[in-house]
RNA sequence: GCGCCGCUAGCUCAAUUGGCAGAGCAGCAGACUCUUAAUCUGCGGGUUCGGGGUUCAAGUCCCUGGCGGCGCACCA
């Protein structure tokens, strides 16, 4: 029932501006047991012991009687010091040993104050360590946007809206993964650095093997790898994890982002359409309670049916430019330029045919749909329709015109798989950086047999920051890439900028 | 990459036309036994993002650089 070891000024407190000197600071304690958390003695009955840990929040010192907060990882508790149980001299020493922002462990009794708030009457105290910093405001929390970003940990800690966001992140991933652990899928690794950047159409982050000698990419997608395990006889796969586009950022694109991708043999994109829904419709259940949610006032409704939208139908209803019949590029970009659309530099038909769907259709896609039939140009890894070779055997979600969810029919022909890459290898080499590289390796894989099967690929923080009402993803990841804060203190700002210039190769 | 906006105490924000850089919270010292953004008295706290310029005088005007937000462009 002590402060035990004490002395006068804490190491970490020496030049920050919160304190000069200030009597009985503790140590940082190690050994601490707490056997309650803050959110179950809130409903623990009066006169019930408890034991907490956590951080002080609040700290309010009234002569004979102290409030103050404790928060946990469940939540917050009001803790009370009071003359009338520790003596004059204990409530003047505990009380002024304490500052907001220090962790406490306390051991006390359930009571509820005149005004009804539920409290812990303390009989224990233990400093266990101290900030060295004052926290963000009490009131008005941290709302500059960098700093909630590059600090995320105070963001965390006083605004509660974030740290619930993110307990909604992880919930939605834990009922993904149940879900698909359910249906028998194997939650599968594969390699982040690659040989080769394959999967999608992006341009891939390069980094350096030193032992190997060698550059690698970071993968854009685990697409091949993950049919590969397929090959393997694993014919139920998914991986959660991280793919890197080295492109442009915005409120709905991130350079490093999770990405979701499953792979089931002996199914076609129609039994994936069906699945997935089931699959978004479980985890809205599960963790938001309802099939509607509102995203930036809008209401969108996953619980009805979702329309299914084709591709070339909808541009040509949409800008008269029947895809079917417009096939190469010279005519497609007259068409495009004729419809007044900044057409930029556009290497190949598939791009200029995503460009015109992607400023002409997309943002309209507003409530859950299927768009299906890409053509054929565009995925080379896709299956073609049996009905219509031109077209594939494909599907997105889109969602407020998001993608959220692209998958098709996996190409399992070896030979029609070389020559679509081949295809690719024309258009790199015609100057279209975001093709798809060959990978003989993966060829190889495919002529040992390939069941027939169907992936899908889910963009888990757009799906995330839908479900959150998050503006941006970089809301829903818990530290977005920054530019680097070296040389912001420079001194010389002009022979410093030369110098970093020169520098930047490494 | 382009355009617009922003950057002042640990946090949230003020500062008239260019005229002594302030407040609340937090911190320090003190009062106070039911607070809820507690209240009251006193005290300390600044590279006004960096560098340069104009001026008797710059947080404020000009140039330049940094970082961020938004929009556009780019981008499955």
């Amino acid at each position: 029932m002590a402060l035990t070891v004490r002395f006068r000024t804490h190491p970490a407190r020496e030049g920050v501006t919160m304190s000069t000197e200030q009597p009985g600071v503790t140590g940082p304690q190690s050994g601490y047991r707490a056997d309650s958390l803050a959110a179950a003695a809130r409903q623990a009955p009066d006169g019930t012991a408890v034991r907490l840990a956590g951080r002080i929040m609040l700290w309010r010192r009234m002569g004979g009687l102290v409030f103050g907060h404790l928060q946990d990882r469940s939540g917050r508790v009001q803790v009370s010091l009071s003359r009338n149980d520790l003596g004059e001299e204990t409530v003047k020493e505990w009380s002024r040993s304490v500052k907001i922002g220090d962790f406490a462990g306390v051991a006390g009794q359930m009571y509820t104050t005149r005004k009804g708030e539920r409290t812990v009457a303390v009989s224990e105290l233990t400093v266990l360590n101290r900030t060295a910093r004052a926290l963000p405001d009490k009131w008005a929390g941290m709302s500059n946007v960098e700093a909630r970003y590059r600090r995320r940990y105070l963001d965390l800690l006083v605004n509660a809206e974030s740290r619930e966001r993110f307990e909604t992140r992880i919930r939605i991933i834990r009922s993904i993964r149940r879900f698909l652990e359910d249906n028998d899928f194997l939650e599968v690794e594969t390699p982040i650095l690659q040989e080769a950047a394959s999967g999608a159409a992006a341009r891939p982050f390069v980094t350096r093997h030193n032992t190997l000698g060698e550059d690698f990419y970071l993968r854009i997608s685990p697409e091949t790898l993950l049919k590969r395990v397929v090959v393997g006889g694993f014919d139920r796969v998914f991986e959660i994890g991280r793919n890197f586009r080295n492109e442009g950022m915005d409120s709905s694109h991130l350079q490093e982002f999770t990405m979701l991708e499953w792979y089931a043999a002996y199914w076609d994109y129609r039994d994936n359409m069906a699945f997935v829904r089931e699959m978004i419709i479980t985890v809205l259940d599960d963790v938001i309670g309802s099939r509607t949610i509102t995203y930036g006032g809008t209401k969108l409704d996953f619980g009805a049916s979702w329309p299914e939208v084709d591709y070339r139908t909808e541009v040509a209803r949409r800008t008269g430019i029947d895809l079917r019949v417009v096939r190469d590029l010279p005519a497609l970009r007259e068409r495009v330029v004729g419809l007044g659309l900044d057409v930029g530099a556009a290497p190949s038909y598939a791009g200029l045919v995503d460009l015109l769907y992607k400023k002409t259709v997309r943002p309209d896609l507003i409530q859950p749909c299927f768009l299906l039939h890409h053509p054929a140009e565009l995925v080379p890894l896709a299956r073609r329709s049996d009905s219509d070779p031109t077209q594939l055997d494909s599907f997105q979600v889109v969602v407020n015109g998001w993608e959220i969810v692209k998958a098709y029919s996996e190409l399992i022909d070896p030979v029609e798989q070389r020559q679509r890459l081949d295809e690719q290898t024309a258009l790199r080499e015609a100057g279209d950086d975001e093709t798809m590289m060959m990978e003989e390796d993966f060829i190889e894989a495919m002529e040992y047999g390939m069941p027939p099967m169907s992936g899908l690929g889910i963009g888990i923080d757009r799906f995330v920051a839908l479900l959150t009402d998050a503006p941006t993803l970089r809301d829903v990841v818990l530290f977005p890439t920054m530019r680097g804060t070296k040389g912001q203190t420079a001194g010389d700002a002009s022979t410093d900028g030369i110098a970093s210039t020169d520098s930047t190769a490494s």
